[in-house]
DNA sequence: ACATCTCTAGACCGATTGGTCTAGTCCTGT
DNA sequence: ACAGGACTAGACCAATCGGTCTAGAGATGT
């Protein structure tokens, strides 16, 4: 099979990713974990460890809309959908061993400085912010109303997963829900 | 001068880390930027590249306790005070030429697993957290609102901070103080 | 003047890095 | 059966990594 070998090296190169960034995590530790020779890197992804990157956040940015989509289309209300978001993303962040930074700031903000991986992740971010707008409008809210909010959300997720980690502990991010829908 | 070359290869090393992370930095870039020998730098940090990091986070987290205190100590309200942070931390980011991350979790959460690093990171942001909560209380907060809105303002400037850093513009970082004295 | 201590200076080390290259295996179409 | 492309396999490479070590410069006390 194609995808085979190619996806379980975007996957495991996410993973690793996630845990230690993109400079922390070295060719051999990816292709260990995968269990796949370097031949088949440089087969799959011409530019290396690079291009692995680019589609590892690409992997995880797909797993993320899922999620967003889970929480978000059997929620009645906006707030329901935000709530289970948060919820989602703790537990997550407690399976994944209370290690892992966000999935795609671990791997494409982090290291080297690099303009591809930036813009790759500013798309990234906007195309979760969107995700989120539309189910807010479609349960109701109005465009602009829709998109701050969408905004805040993914404000408030990524320091409130920063500070998890730091305190490995993913309570305060259960608690930010209350913080988005009530402000204070 | 005994401090000084101590403290310059410190300084240098949070800048260089807040840029590209901890294991996107070598030894290397820091002699070189610091232009200090390798020597030097064995002699001052015994256990090396670890010991550098956490003497440049302890350095960053010093120039953000400044911060924090320049942007509450001449205000009449936490609203005040809070904004201000916000607008200084964006006005700092410009400067640095917009791609630095958090100064401390660049320097620390990134990079190795490496369990002082998490511990010295968790102990920094609650000293942050700590101090802009004694403001708060100092400008009439009660002591559990005044912990629960530092706590969500740290949430908030991490994650704008990030949204920025990929975005490679600060005004998402000006608009947030909004969220935290409104509420949506 | 000399000994002593702090600190600078950088050559050097083994290990590991990302990346290249060739040989061989496997699958597919004819 | 066999030709050809897709893919695997890993030896090999220069460069760089963090870290060690020795030699000497500079300041200080006696």
């Amino acid at each position: 099979m194609n995808g085979s070998t190619k996806d379980k090296l975007a996957w495991t190169a996410a993973k690793l990713f996630q845990e230690r960034g993109y400079d922390g995590v070295g060719l051999s530790d990816i292709l260990k974990s995968a269990r796949v020779p370097k031949g088949s890197l440089y087969h799959h992804f011409r530019q290396g460890k690079s291009d692995l990157a680019l589609a590892a956040a690409q992997f995880a940015s797909r797993e993320m809309l899922r999620i967003i989509d889970d929480a978000f289309l059997p929620a009645k209300t906006y707030k329901d959908g935000m709530t289970t978001l948060f919820f989602k993303c703790a537990k997550l962040f407690d399976l994944m061993g209370k290690w892992n930074g966000c999935p795609v700031s671990g791997i494409l903000l982090n290291g080297a400085y690099n303009p591809m991986f930036r813009e790759t992740s500013e798309h990234i971010f906007d195309s979760w912010i969107e995700r989120v707008t539309a189910h807010a409008t479609r349960l109701g809210l109005s465009e602009n109303d829709a998109k701050e909010r969408a905004t805040h959300l993914f404000v408030v997720l990524q320091g409130g997963w920063d500070l998890a980690r730091a305190r490995q502990n993913s309570d305060e991010l259960r608690r930010l829900p209350k913080l988005l829908s009530e402000g204070l």
